[in-house]
DNA sequence: CGAAAATCCGATTGATTTAGTCGGGATTAA
DNA sequence: TTAATCCCGACTAAATCAATCGGATTTTCG
């Protein structure tokens, strides 16, 4: 089981937007030293955008910068903007016809709860938390 | 963040053993119920075979048959036996040189600590649990 | 006004992974 | 000896990933 590289770029560039948070908007430019490729991370910070966790200035001088405080943006938020929803298994989450015996399936309930248990941890944690390494 | 279909299989295709303990090797045609195309259920049950988390009885009457008892199976055996260990982020498995600056990156503070969570999580059910829903 | 600095956006692409399929080989009970 | 059954490596079509590219739009500054 493993993250794409959305998800890590995406924590890194809201790490640095909140590092880099009241010096006004940081450009594509500013992030370069996360050593992404400048065109791609655009694609994400899209992504984030339309997640509504940063907001854009466009034009000269422009860049992105938070939407919140970083004690209002948790973890999840930010991967499930950059992954979408944690999906264990079909059965769980969405349309729900994947599995026709879901009434007596014992795996059902497992990934029920194991959603239920990786979403609070997620949740648990704020981009604060992360800038200041406070994680427990 | 989603799940292959390895991990989904494997798991229905544990808890199909644990509740035919005790009643000789489970063929692979006696899976069929499970769904899943039989030559690639063939192919996960040999991951699950090298994992040590099945033994196999060959040739006629032969099958597959839990190496040990469900209290000592947890998710975290299944799964990582499926899909490889849970890997969030290079920065912090394996050979690290993924990263120059990780000696001062906040973000893998987190990765670390995500990746020590679900892992405890995982490893806190086992297959008895899953079949008792017992979870908790 | 015009140029430069920036984000926005859809299309495209090469590499990798996923989800199987296939064909034959080895083992064992009856 | 035959049929049942697992073992294994090679193959493949489809999907996803990780970008790249070209141009459009917005805004500041001189």
């Amino acid at each position: 089981m493993k993250l794409s590289t959305r998800g890590k770029y995406g924590l890194y560039a809201m790490i640095y937007l909140a590092q880099h948070e009241g010096e006004g908007p940081q450009s594509l430019k500013a992030f370069a030293a996360l050593g992404t490729p400048e065109a791609y991370l655009e694609q994400l910070l899209g992504s984030l955008r339309r997640a509504q966790l940063v907001k854009t200035v466009r034009g000269a001088q422009g860049g992105y910068e938070l939407s919140r405080e970083p004690e209002n943006i948790t973890a999840r938020d930010i991967i499930e903007a950059m992954e979408g929803p944690l999906n264990f298994s079909d059965c769980v989450s969405g349309t729900d016809h994947a599995c026709d015996r879901s009434a007596h399936c014992p795996a059902k309930g497992v990934w029920e709860y194991l959603t239920g248990q990786v979403n609070g941890l997620f949740d648990s944690i704020t981009l604060a938390d992360m800038v200041k390494q406070n994680l427990s």
